[in-house]
DNA sequence: ACTCTCATGTAATTAGTTACATGATTAC
DNA sequence: GTAATCATGTAACTAATTACATGAGAGT
């Protein structure tokens, strides 16, 4: 369903497009937000062309069709927009390494850790270089700003995180400032 | 994969285990954090027995199988926690309602803005509740810490945006506090 | 006897990934 | 002419959802 809203969405907002502009949309402008290779988009627009929500409305070069929104297609992406509710299918690798790092020894986990804090970072400045690239705001900013705070969040939580494993199984056996008690890991 | 990831873990956190109960772990200890039925599980978990990730150690009442992690499976654990790094494959309809939000007209964009805060700070109630239930620490308290970072960040960002979406199109035409230009939305 | 929860499976369908296949146009 | 990119598709496979089906044991 999704993959067909966003397909709408795109007809929506910049016009007219072959399945091979929309393929290249999904590369860029929604990399971040929703990912669908051509192999995937090609038949999902006939079957949307079979259910009316699009139309070929002229067919370019080399048998290129160029797909228009249909009044029904634009009904259709209204009513998921305002009245679907996302139940937000928690389905996430990160977080079910996060989930099972106590499985790991300190060492090991630490560097879990840091290697997902090294690629949250490269994530913000990857969206941040996105922000007003022509000092205009454009489609999807409320989409990349909620990235950006997302993926700051998730630098302070790997920060934090590394902290608290450190903490809490120090390298060596120095007691001069046993001022906080371990937590106790929880054994099966 | 990650499915199978998810139950080598909770094999390997709690002990060996049946169908039912790997089920019922994944409606609470995992529900925030990957998501899978009864009839997705027990297809799996014959495919890893035939794969020797994991073997029948006993058969209770009624046919009952108890699964058991052998150490094939707590390498492949290990390996894919040390060795796999996530692509966080971007795929989620809230984004996308974020993204598409510049389709809706303001009263609109705001209803469905305020809609998300209210999910994301029901989540984060669901969330805060799960913390420390019997006052010590859990497995699964990092990534409850970044589920618990996460929707606090959501709250925030959909304040903000609803704060944003009222001010660059004000319902009423007072031009009293017109001290800031209103960003002018991009047609398509 | 009846009902509820326990308990395990299969079947049908939809969504998504990876690989295969083909041909047109443009730039060198 | 040849290589790169444009452009569109299909096939095979894996993952996930929804629905169907069945039977045992426990409590009333």
């Amino acid at each position: 369903m999704s993959l067909r809203i966003a397909l709408l969405g795109l007809l929506s907002i910049s016009g007219p497009a072959s399945g091979y502009d929309l393929t290249k949309r999904f590369e860029t402008s929604l990399a971040h937000v929703w990912q669908a290779g051509h192999s995937q988009i090609y038949p999902e627009l006939a079957k949307m062309a079979a259910d009316e929500l699009i139309t070929v409305e002229a067919e370019g070069a080399r048998g290129r069709k160029i797909y228009t929104i249909t009044s029904d297609g634009r009904s259709e992406l209204h009513r998921w927009l305002t009245e679907y509710t996302p139940t937000a299918a928690p389905r996430s690798e990160i977080a079910l390494q996060t989930f099972l790092t106590p499985l790991l020894d300190t060492e090991e986990a630490v560097a879990l850790v840091e290697r997902m804090k090294a690629d949250f970072e490269a994530r913000l400045q990857e969206l941040l270089a996105l922000k007003h690239p022509e000092g205009k705001p454009r489609y999807g900013r409320y989409a990349l700003d909620l990235g950006i705070r997302q993926a700051r969040m998730a630098v302070e939580w790997a920060t934090d995180t590394i902290a608290d494993l450190k903490e809490s199984a120090p390298p060596n056996g120095d007691a001069g400032h046993a001022t906080r008690a371990p937590e106790s890991p929880e054994p099966s």
